[in-house]
DNA sequence: GGTTTAATTGGAATTGTTCTTGATAAGGAA
DNA sequence: TTCCTTATCAAGAACAATTCCAATTAAACC
């Protein structure tokens, strides 16, 4: 089973590979989720790359993350109807996802076990990926009595 | 860790334990649900419930199928950018996720094991529930070469 | 430098979902 | 029953996230 690798290649490289250009504004998008270990919508890429590159659209950052995404050099993230998020953490993990502060945390591999040891996979099934969630409250949030992050108030 | 077993009460029962009630439109989207093992979106459930109730409108099924989620009834499913699917296996189970038909899966659990065992979970985190999802060729797709489902056409 | 093709922009369009408002129906009390 | 209270529904408007489109700009190669 193909997991998902960091490459041992530069991003430059891996995009050369695939008969694509990296560009300023690819490389913005790539740098400015690189230099966090968090989990940003499109949006908050978008504002931070603003700060390098105060022209560039909403449409080319939703393009550069579906490219860069393609690629391998970054992972989407769909953990609930809102907007999807960008993970720039390759090494293979699970997501925790916390209901009342939204905050998304890496959940690192216990060495040795594979989710496909967990699960009965049919044969005949080809595998490419595997996405793992848990949902629940954050340390922060077990404490507190919080409200669900979406609930409404009277 | 609570997993989401089946009630053992009957659907009217958990809905009035909240409170609420079982009306026309909850009971012919819960049946429409439970028809079938597969895995619609709400606009599929509402060319279903049609048949029974030519009057349901697309909003109802989407806050009968909010509601029967949020009473443990159906599962939500989000498992990519379009529409939320339900889901009305309550087993614990993982999915997979056919790239190139879209089609969706049940695994089933190995007796014994569990997705906790496999990830590194902080000890304060409280976890309510978990996301398991694979993706990938199904059979069918896996021997033919097609298209993935969303790529373009020259 | 010129040519070719990919990529970017900005706005319009689309998709899926939620909100709003007035009408309807359920369940309990009289 | 009948009335009363409250939940629920229908229809369409509104909304948020994303994608599409057409015209312009930028890369890569000759």
């Amino acid at each position: 089973m193909k997991t998902n690798l960091p490459p041992t290649n530069s991003p430059e490289e891996t995009i050369h590979g695939r008969g694509l250009r990296m560009t300023g504004q690819r490389r913005a998008v790539y740098d400015a989720l690189m230099g966090r270990r968090d989990h940003p919508t499109a949006v908050e890429v978008f504002t931070r790359v603003r700060g390098q590159l105060p022209s560039i659209s909403l449409a080319t950052v939703y393009n550069c993350l579906e490219t860069l995404s393609t690629c391998g050099l970054v992972k989407t993230v769909n953990l609930e109807r809102g907007p999807a998020r960008y993970c720039p953490n390759l090494e293979e993990h699970a997501h925790f996802h916390c209901e009342h502060c939204g905050t998304v945390l890496d959940l690192p591999l216990r060495t040795r076990r594979h989710p496909q040891d967990v699960w009965e996979l049919p044969e005949n099934l080809s595998i490419t990926h595997h996405e793992v969630a848990f949902r629940g409250a954050c340390p922060k949030c077990a404490t507190t009595n919080h409200q669900t992050k979406n609930e409404k108030h009277k």
